[in-house]
RNA sequence: GCCCGAAUGGCGGAAUUGGCAGACGCGACGGUCUCAAAAACCGUUAGGGAAACCUGUGUGGGUUCGAGUCCCACUUCGGGCACCA
């Protein structure tokens, strides 16, 4: 219960009864001041501003149900960046929407046999309540909803222009699709060859789907993490091995007629990264799925082995597929290849381990420098030549100026190491081999100058395959015509509805629902049937950031005039599980945008934090199926919002993974109600219309006012590099240090303009954190109007926070012997014989070589 | 195999540029108040030792007057990629 001081003249109160200071009712104050917040639109984000413009992000949530401890986590680290930048001065924009496609609502609803929509919308506004229970400074004017038609209907448009720039097509090819969520997934949402969703084993199908070309941005999209310093390394990292660029060669084989050894017209292309071992190269390699393979032996002996081994690879699963640890299994296809150096015929062989959709799906077989093809080699009992070896190697002895190939053979039982010095080599016989080595080079030329050969560059990277044959999506924009082919909704006809009315329950889906799929030809005007597959939700959130900046628009997505004033997202937070799709993907987006002309930004996200997980007591991941889950409502019931903003972000720093732990959240809420009681204390003694006159202070006074820049310096530069729990520490240390002084010194002689200084600091610089805590004592304690979040962030100086004297190690020899008082601005000479006085019995009868002073921090001696 | 991180008291963690290791908090112990408890407040709290002191930031070396921090070699743990030619 807060109970209201009378109205009376600051001086008035600070001979007030000192024992008035109402007890901290969290609920009371915490709802109180989020009906008026909500009531005077505080968080507003002004387009036409005078002030510098910061954009603050959280990744929108995916309404699932109620919020869990992740999403608090993320929010209240958003939200703790948001309100001290608008302190700082920053026009702030904050949103919040939702991603709101997706499996989970579809089934829920077949499950319940009611509607995807209903059940999102019903989760949507649990969550915003959870959202307005813990404070969050959003603008909920700009909320997005990604299952809106207002806003799916502009990815619809950006699908169709992408498709008009050739950036969006429709291809035939293997997919992954899951057997459980009955549809195909992006290369991206295969986790360790399962479905990123549920877990399932995809299988391989061939299938006619929809594909975004993000392979065209590739080498953009890996060049410009080069720009990205606000962005941790890891993940980084991790899009840098995801998009997987590998510079190598294409050289060029001619394929042999059958007799074995005459070259053909026909050429069979690879791609490798060590030309410069073309000399070893024994036999030549194609995947199972390898339709040149299957002609090859088409009505041959070889027939029947290569089916067989076909066969076998179908049923494998690509989880058992993968490793290095399985056996490699091969046929021979009864045909060869000319080597283009040697002209000597290479034997074709399927096997198991080469894959079809990496570099040209064809490989040179180099036993002695790659232990794949080492292992292939003493299975089927091909020769494996040296052709690399270091100069310690009695073979660099005896074959480093052999051209020639003598020795085809050797007893190893690992290849060869990677780099060394070529033998048996050709003309390139003792040059530096390896990868990027000057060999590589040379004979790449060579090829180049003959036309057999070019360097290249491959990436892993793959089209972003963007159908899903589900309901609950964005459907894609097209129209399949049997006379005009594929065919795009004209724009005026934007949005295509996701029909709400599917019997989802009775199994009922798109692709059956007449009412959706009858349409006609735009082109010609005949029958025709929609496409009824949806757009991957990966699409949603690859723009909603940019919808923020002009979210009601309804000519564009956006216009460039927003996005210019409010992108690049200054802050953006979440979770690292987003490290490759989501964060790669808006890259992608942003660019296509940008070279659409209706951006003039490369990348979206300038400075990114990955926040660590929250997992319970035990440091196991909570869950429903564990039954581990802290619900943000057991915490904000008994002990407020502010306490858990203020736990949540003093337990570790922001990028780790914590454990729950119910014994940090109530010492906060101590410490919470702790600095309550010295706010008031501070106020009650304060004299609010006083000038602070420093040099008037006593030491007790001094002391509380240098401590207070000190702190204030420290904690505002934690907040700048998001430090938040040690900006937490130092306003704990100033709360006990103005708690200590009121402890010490009595009211009335206490200093009146410092007590009211001291009790603003503490006030605003725990306001971002504890949002509500510090409105209430700016109003009631502080006697202030407005809003806390209208207050400008102190300023605090480095000369005020200096000490008059300082304590300074003594060392003798690095070692630690005495610590001494000195005036802060004692000279170095002054230090030095002060120092030598306190370790006098240290270096008695001893040389002193050499004193080294750092002023403010130790004297060290050196003496023998 | 390749690429990123990380390792500090009983616990979470701090030390921003090479300069007093352990800030701040939790827990524990002791105390004040109380008939008692809770709450609150005040102390102590890296380890060893009676003390002077000694030892201490994953391990082993090195650079330096001085290393948690820099260099070399390793160990363990976490994460990403992976039969990618």
């Amino acid at each position: 219960m807060v109970v209201e001081l009378p109205r009376r003249d600051r001086k008035a109160r600070h001979v007030a009864d000192e024992k008035i200071i109402p007890a901290y009712d969290a609920e009371a104050i915490e709802l109180k001041w989020q009906k008026v917040w909500e009531q005077s639109e505080t968080f507003k984000a002004r387009d036409d501003s005078d002030r510098p413009k910061k954009y603050v992000l959280e990744m929108f949530p995916y309404p699932s149900g109620d919020l869990h401890m992740g999403h608090a986590r993320n929010y209240t680290i958003g939200d703790a960046m948001a309100r001290q930048a608008r302190m700082r001065g920053y026009e702030v924009l904050h949103p919040m929407g939702f991603d709101a496609f997706g499996l989970p609502a579809e089934n829920a609803a077949i499950k319940n046999k009611t509607q995807a929509g209903a059940w999102t919308y019903k989760n949507m506004d649990q969550a915003i309540a959870t959202m307005k229970r813990m404070g969050f400074s959003y603008d909920y004017d700009r909320l997005v909803r990604t299952c809106d038609p207002d806003y799916y209907k502009w990815g619809q448009w950006a699908f169709l222009k992408m498709w008009e720039k050739g950036l969006a097509y429709r291809a035939t090819s293997p997919v992954n699709w899951c057997p459980s969520c009955n549809t195909v997934l992006a290369n991206e949402q295969v986790v360790d060859g399962k479905c990123w969703r549920c877990g399932s084993v995809p299988e391989k199908r061939e299938l006619s789907q929809w594909y975004l070309k993000i392979t065209d941005y590739a080498q953009e999209l890996l060049d410009d993490l080069d720009q990205l310093t606000g962005w941790p390394e890891n993940v980084k990292a991790q899009q840098r091995n995801w998009i997987g660029r590998s510079e190598g060669a294409e050289i060029d084989f001619a394929l042999a007629a059958e007799d074995g050894v005459t070259p053909t017209d026909r050429l069979i292309t690879v791609f490798t990264t060590r030309a410069d071992t073309l000399y070893g190269t024994t036999f030549f390699l194609l995947p199972p799925e390898s339709a040149l393979a299957a002609e090859l032996v088409a009505g041959t002996d070889h027939e029947a082995a290569y089916l067989e081994l076909k066969k076998s690879v179908e049923q494998v699963s690509s989880v058992d597929r993968q490793g290095s640890e399985r056996e490699k299994h091969g046929v021979f296809t009864g045909r060869y290849v000319i080597n283009p150096l040697t002209g000597k015929p290479l034997p074709i062989w399927v096997a198991d381990y080469i894959l079809l959709d990496y570099g040209t799906g064809a490989v040179m077989g180099v036993p002695c420098g790659d232990q794949r093809d080492f292992d292939f080699a003493r299975k089927y009992g091909l020769d494996i030549p040296p052709i690399i070896a270091e100069k310690d190697d009695p073979l660099y002895e005896q074959l480093k100026d052999q051209q020639d190939m003598v020795v085809t053979n050797v007893d190893w039982d690992h290849a060869m190491v990677a780099e060394g010095y070529l033998i048996q080599s050709g003309p390139f016989t003792g040059m530096r081999g390896g990868k990027h080595s000057e060999a590589v080079d040379a004979i790449i030329d060579y090829l180049g100058e003959r036309g057999v050969g070019r360097k290249t560059v491959q990436f892993r990277l793959r089209d972003w395959l963007i159908s899903r044959q589900r309901y609950w999506g964005n459907p894609i924009p097209m129209i399949h015509c049997d006379c005009c082919g594929d065919v795009p909704v004209p724009y005026e006809d934007l949005p295509v509805m996701l029909p709400e009315d599917l019997d989802l329950g009775a199994g009922e889906t798109l692709a059956e629902y007449a009412p959706f799929y009858e349409t006609t030809c735009p082109k010609c005007g005949k029958p025709a049937k929609r496409i009824t597959d949806t757009m991957d939700t990966f699409t949603c959130s690859s723009w909603y950031f940019l919808r923020y900046c002009d979210p009601h628009n309804t000519e564009l997505p956006f216009s460039k005039e927003s996005v210019d004033h409010w992108m690049a997202v200054d802050n953006y937070i979440g979770g690292i599980e987003h490290a490759i799709l989501h964060l790669l993907y808006s890259r992608f987006w942003t660019k296509v945008m940008r070279d659409l002309g209706m951006i003039d930004l490369d990348e979206p996200f300038a400075n990114l934090l990955c926040q660590g997980m929250v997992k319970d007591a035990n440091g196991d991941t909570m869950s429903k199926s564990k039954g581990n889950v802290v619900p943000p409502s057991s915490v904000i019931g008994p002990y407020g919002a502010d306490t858990m903003r203020l736990a949540i972000l003093f337990i570790a720093p922001s990028e780790k993974d914590f454990n729950w732990d119910e014994e940090v959240v109530a010492g906060a809420n101590r410490f919470i109600k702790r600095a309550w009681r010295t706010v008031w204390g501070l106020a009650q003694s304060a004299d609010f219309a006083a000038e602070l006159d420093a040099k008037a202070l006593d030491a007790d006074a001094g002391e509380l006012f240098r401590r207070m820049h000190e702190m204030g310096i420290k904690c505002t530069a934690d907040f700048d590099r998001y430090q938040f729990n040690t900006a937490i520490s130092a306003v704990m240390e100033l709360v006990n240090d103005a708690s200590a002084y009121l402890n010490k010194v009595a009211d009335e002689k206490r200093d009146g303009a410092l007590c009211a200084t001291v009790a603003r600091a503490i006030v605003a610089m725990l306001s971002p954190i504890c949002p509500h805590w510090g409105e209430e004592l700016y109003h009631a304690a502080l006697g202030l109007d407005g809003s806390v979040y209208d207050e400008p962030w102190p300023t605090f100086s480095e000369e005020l926070a200096k000490a008059n004297t300082v304590e300074i190690a003594v060392q003798v020899k690095g070692k630690l012997r005495a610590r001494i008082q000195v005036p802060a601005d004692a000279s170095k000479d002054e230090l030095e014989a002060a120092g030598k006085e306190a370790v006098a019995s240290w270096i008695e009868g001893k040389d002193v070589k050499k004193v080294i002073v750092v002023p403010g921090r130790l004297v060290n001696i050196v003496a023998i």
